[in-house]
DNA sequence: TATAATTAACTAAACGTTCGTTTAGGCCGG
DNA sequence: CCGGCCTAAACGAACGTTTAGTTAATTATA
């Protein structure tokens, strides 16, 4: 009954999800949607209002299944230097398991809309954000906990960011696209810093 | 005298930055910007081929334009620590100056187009990245340079690309949105890390 | 239990608008 | 009077969205 509706609903929007985070709202038609879909464009229409809808939606849906598991792991960890590297390790894993994860947040974040800025934070950011700055505070450094939560998220995520341009610059290495490998390399540098006596 | 009435092309070039930063490519349409420029839309194919080629054109000039002072900042400092502040003094600054710069780089990374990509970064990526390696070498540090760099640049900049959801989390003031502020905690936390004895 | 009414889910077709781009021609300084 | 710079107008295609009607399944009624 409404299990069928529900299921066809969630089709669209996983199916929406990816080519959102390719495309962006412009670049995807409803048209093109509703191909990929294997549906008329009108269909589309009668599960949402319009395309902000589908947009907002596809990517409400697209943030809570990534960060379902991470909360519960989050909370587990007592230990500051072992919860960073925990929170590390699961979000450079995230973000090297699909690019559509990173592509949908970068593009998020260019979103000028603030009325969908606002909704989104709340429903999605706002916890996980806390916990990674409360993350920050259990190290009783001298670091302000807001701009330590960024800068931790930062490190990590640009290493993904870039990842399109990376290959092209000197120094490039196969292993530097590695989870491990940049997992390791913030962790360290967030531990120790550069200075390396 | 005449002659100023009349635009050239980097008359278009430089109201297209901020246009197709803020709106994207598809966001900005030919006719949008030619009733910029005071033109008609046919106008502007008379200095470029086509809406392709005006993109590639105001993207490399925007970053022409905003790194063309820093490659002489950076050669003169000598010690590895005052050559990180004057890096990161002078980017923190020029993205704090205006917002166009960091969301057309933002942009410019989630173009998917590998031959506009390529073309971008022999052009005006690689010197700068070059000397932010070369930086990062110069502390000797067990770091690879490749991905030092990469965490450097992303560390400052990430700041800015939160800026419209930051004032919406917690812990936010509004001391995080000035340059100084950005510019000390970075560097400190670049140099001794989380764990300061 | 058989049948009528209702509903969800869709299609086919079209609405008006905007898109990138082209064509043909006019203006004006050198 | 030529060539650089522009306008007016239009091209076909693609856009988001709407309307009217069809199908299949569920629910209500006799």
């Amino acid at each position: 009954m409404s299990r069928l509706r529900k299921k066809n609903r969630l089709d669209i929007l996983n199916l929406a999800i990816p080519l959102f985070a390719q495309l962006g709202y412009e670049g995807l038609s409803m048209r093109n949607l509703a191909s990929k879909v294997g549906v008329t464009p009108a269909a589309l229409y009668h599960h949402f209002k319009d395309k902000d809808e589908l947009y907002a939606d596809a990517v409400s849906h697209a943030f809570e299944q990534k960060t379902a598991d991470i909360k519960t792991v989050m909370a587990a960890e007592e230990e500051p230097m072992k919860r960073l590297e925990v929170f590390v390790g699961w979000f450079v894993r995230a973000l090297n398991k699909d690019q559509d994860f990173q592509k949908l947040l970068q593009r998020v974040m260019l979103d000028s809309d603030p009325q969908r800025m606002q909704k989104l934070t709340k429903t999605t950011f706002l916890e996980l954000f806390s916990a990674i700055q409360n993350l920050g505070e259990s190290f009783k450094s001298k670091y302000d906990p807001h701009l330590l939560a960024i800068s931790i998220i930062g490190l990590v995520l640009y290493h993904f960011e870039t990842s399109s341009v990376r290959s092209l610059l000197p120094g490039s290495r196969a292993a530097h696209g590695k989870a491990d490998t940049i997992a390791r390399h913030v962790t360290s540098l967030l531990e120790n810093g550069l200075l390396t006596h």
